[in-house]
DNA sequence: TTGTACGCGTTATCAT
DNA sequence: ATGATAACGCGTACAA
């Protein structure tokens, strides 16, 4: 069943009178000033510094904007003043909440303070990164909001160059070029291999996306098992970004491939998901038979999966931080702290109704 | 359990020398020019009509920029041209995929055309759309993209005013205010109803968000049912964004007044999986007991509720088309279509593993 | 409190 | 193929 109205053909509208490259709205601070009767320059303080202008000009510049209907230009404004009152944000992708609530916070909390969001979408490829950052530098942002520390050279160089606050964002690293906000992805796989030794796990299996971080979890995993002697983990490796879909896949290939793991951690969430609905459809149960550990918190709600374990953290905060931090380098007021840690935790869930 | 790594505090680098209000990337046309031996022009063109200028001072001028890292400012370049290569996008929210997936398809093909997007979230109020509008357009976007088709007066006029491509997403109007790109929510809600009235279930509630566009899918829903002679229709109503939770809720709350629906229309996904959940929880038969109808596609896999139909439709499709009218607008070859519809589809499905 | 002169970095226009 | 000049719309610096 398909929606019924049938594409409507109209006439195009009045838009039709928009000539390109000469802007219709042509509506400038001269326009404003000459209605007012005032110069230029004093309707540029009735907008920007209402205080140093009388009561009475004011009152006749503003009746002279609303009238033409003006907009200030921005463009021209920040060109003289190198203030573009722009941000920039580039993350791999806003099609999951992954990075999408952090663009949510920082562009919430800086739209408060008078910064738009110029929005970057870099994929999961870096050589792309490095385009949309050399468009979005053009653009003069007043700072920069980026995701992960792996950026190429030309990157970190452009970065530099711009002069501009720099937030690395989802990762630590001891050599921020600006200032980083994340957390230890390497201890969150840690903590989950800890995690399932306390529980005394004993056929451990790996499923991880294939993406940088995914990969430290996964090390990080692996690394504490190695340390308490256990090497014999049976590990799966899907494409990024890691979905419901490859997590079932996966698992059915561990368990095809005749391993049979009593608990698995999959490095993001999704996957995680996967490999339960593959446990039920093949009558394991859930934390019973198979343990399922993830990493996220994407599992909206614990009732969807009642079993799920989960390292989460909070996307939001990531995106706040960042945002106060920018706020307060733009502010004159730098934070000393130049790498924060907002840490994980680990939930852990039993089966309930 | 924790993040262990401490947070770490590093001296401010070497990011302390930019100083405010002067940018350090004092690196212009005029620099690369003086280095290249040629006139600034020459380096204008040798960027942006490649074609226009010699092969060998094109070299040349590749290398001084190569050697100084420039970056073009395009506010310069916009105020000339009174064109940002800027397009704005305004949606609610990204938090969720409902819009987030129409940015990010909007974004990916626009940034191919060399276009940056500027994000604008306004929430559920109208209020704010106002002020964001407003903002956005002082960055002379070069079109701007919109959701939902109720704007106030105020922002039609701006919009107009702005005389650059509009287009508005989500739903249907025969008066854009230049596009429109969306479908009929009251006809979904429609094609719910005769669902439920082909499927012969006699005791029907529906569960809504507040939001404008869910309550005309209600609206159509109990319209056509009305028009069948059902008047006897149990309602409630949850706030938006509709969730999870909420969908629980307003499902025990209907169940607790003593209504004992067979089925059940709930304006968003999310409420419907919520709807589900507390009728598994009162051991309720789903869709045996009760059958659920959502809408828009959220269940990110059938897996997970195999038993939620569901009225779906195309959420990056919206975004795409919206960048291809805009490329064409832009382009000078505008599209006669002025309304598109992109239709819904209703998505049966029954309970399986 | 208000105004004038100038410049921000780039591109359009008109020459050469 | 290349250059000189002006101008985009606004804010800074200084003057009145």
């Amino acid at each position: 069943m398909d929606g019924q109205m049938a594409p409507q053909i109209l006439p195009p509208p009045q838009h039709q009178r928009r000539k390109r490259g000469k802007d219709a709205s042509a509506v400038t601070l001269k326009d404003v000033a000459r209605l007012a009767g005032v110069s230029a320059i004093t309707v540029s303080r009735a907008i920007n510094q209402p205080d140093v202008v009388s009561e009475e000009t004011l009152t006749s510049v503003r009746k002279a904007i609303e009238q033409l209907g003006y907009v200030p230009n921005l463009l021209a404004g920040g060109l003289k003043s190198s203030q573009s009152r722009l941000v920039a944000a580039i993350v791999p992708s806003i099609g999951t909440s992954m990075f999408a609530e952090a663009v949510e916070a920082l562009t919430d909390r800086l739209s408060d303070a008078g910064y738009e969001v110029l929005l970057g979408l870099s994929g999961f490829a870096q050589s792309r990164e490095d385009r949309i950052l050399s468009a979005v530098l053009s653009r003069k942002p007043d700072a920069i909001f980026l995701t992960g520390i792996d950026h190429s050279a030309r990157a970190r160089q452009q970065l530099l160059a711009a002069g501009i606050p720099v937030v690395e964002s989802w990762d630590l690293t001891p050599n921020p070029i600006d200032i980083a906000i994340g957390f230890s992805h390497e201890n969150a796989g840690r903590a989950a291999a800890k995690h399932f030794l306390e529980k005394g796990y004993d056929r451990i299996a790996v499923i991880s996306a294939s993406d940088k971080r995914a990969l430290q979890r996964r090390d990080g995993f692996l690394k504490h098992l190695a340390e308490t002697g256990r090497t014999d983990v049976a590990l799966r490796l899907t494409e990024t970004p890691g979905s419901l879909e490859r997590g079932r896949e996966a698992l059915a290939d561990l368990l095809n491939g005749g391993v049979q793991p009593d608990s698995v951690f999959c490095t993001v969430d999704p996957l995680a998901q996967g490999a339960i609905i593959e446990a039920q459809v093949r009558g394991l149960d859930v934390p019973g038979d198979l343990a399922v550990m993830g990493f996220g918190n994407f599992s909206f709600s614990p009732h969807i999966h009642p079993s799920l374990s989960t390292i989460s953290f909070d996307r939001r905060k990531i995106g706040e931080l960042a945002a106060d931090l920018i706020l307060a380098e733009l502010g004159g007021t730098p934070s000393p702290e130049r790498v924060v840690d907002i840490g994980f935790t680990l939930v852990e869930r039993q089966s309930t109704g």
